[in-house]
DNA sequence: CTTCCTGCAAAGAGTTTGCATTTGT
DNA sequence: ACAAATGCAAACTCTTTGCAGGAAG
């Protein structure tokens, strides 16, 4: 767990007048635990969070409803902890905001598949803009669509 | 009109085996007269085709059905002709894809102000990364989050 | 004259909201 | 105690889809 404890996010929440809550700590820590690059959707997390659930002590305890799990995410995003990827599949997802966001992703408007990649130059560019225009920056999002190789075969795309 | 005539499209169209129709023209040209900058949600797109309808000959022709805007733009999208824009009101905004894809965007994610910058380096990084992955660009976003200098004052937020 | 496109209406997915209850501070 | 968060269920918005009639190549 080294990008936030449950006392940092308890503080973090609490200097907002928001409050820290089982349910809000076990989202982030399901975040934190998932591997770089991996991101989930509101279903996804709501499922990650039952089946999680099921090897703990108290089973019935923690259940987190779907609506709790997009309010969650909601203040999640808004105070800068989660990234919102709108990708390609009609619905959102989300993955940890990691201080350096140089990380991002290639689409396919095709097959929708999805390719990640590294860049860090971008991410600066894009500060030095947003603040000067005044913007408190939280996430940066580079999105390149396109036809990927496989379906660039395909004569009607593209 | 100079970025596409209605033989253009036709052509384009043909090629991959698609038609072209009245209807299909008719959106293109109300993305032609936008200014630059703006952009449309289907129902925005949707709300111009009938208001454009009322002033010319034939009123109650080149009515077009709310699906075939969703599928036209999903058609214009894949074709390269259109960006799909997903900013913070919950739905998606369109513009026409001109051929230098250097204009970006800052979203608050409080108040869900947008505002536009240009910066051609980042569509170059990033076009160049996408092509060595053997995808064939049809757009480059760069979207920044943030907290405008309004809401900042706001300290729930940040 | 065949294939593609359209309009309509209905369905679908994802997300949000009101309200009573529970919980953190 | 008081304000804020949760869970439930219902509502809501945006978008997609099946099908029959109509238009383009």
């Amino acid at each position: 767990m080294t990008f936030l404890s449950d006392e940092a996010l308890k503080d973090k929440l609490n200097s907002r007048g928001y409050r820290s809550t089982p349910q809000r700590q076990k989202v982030l820590s399901i975040f934190i635990a998932l591997a770089q690059g991996e991101h989930l959707s509101a279903e996804d997390l709501h499922r990650a969070l039952r089946e999680d659930d099921v090897g703990d002590a108290a089973p019935t305890e923690n259940r987190i409803s779907l609506s709790t799990v997009y309010r969650t995410l909601h203040l999640m995003v808004c105070m800068g902890l989660l990234r919102e990827l709108e990708l390609a599949e009609g619905h959102k997802h989300y993955e940890l905001n990691r201080p350096l966001r140089d990380h991002h992703h290639i689409v396919c408007l095709h097959c929708n598949q999805t390719l990640e990649f590294e860049e860090s130059s971008v991410a600066e560019i894009g500060e030095k803009t947003a603040k000067e225009a005044g913007y408190h920056v939280l996430d940066c999002q580079l999105i390149l669509y396109g036809i990927c190789a496989n379906c660039t075969e395909d004569k009607k795309v593209g």
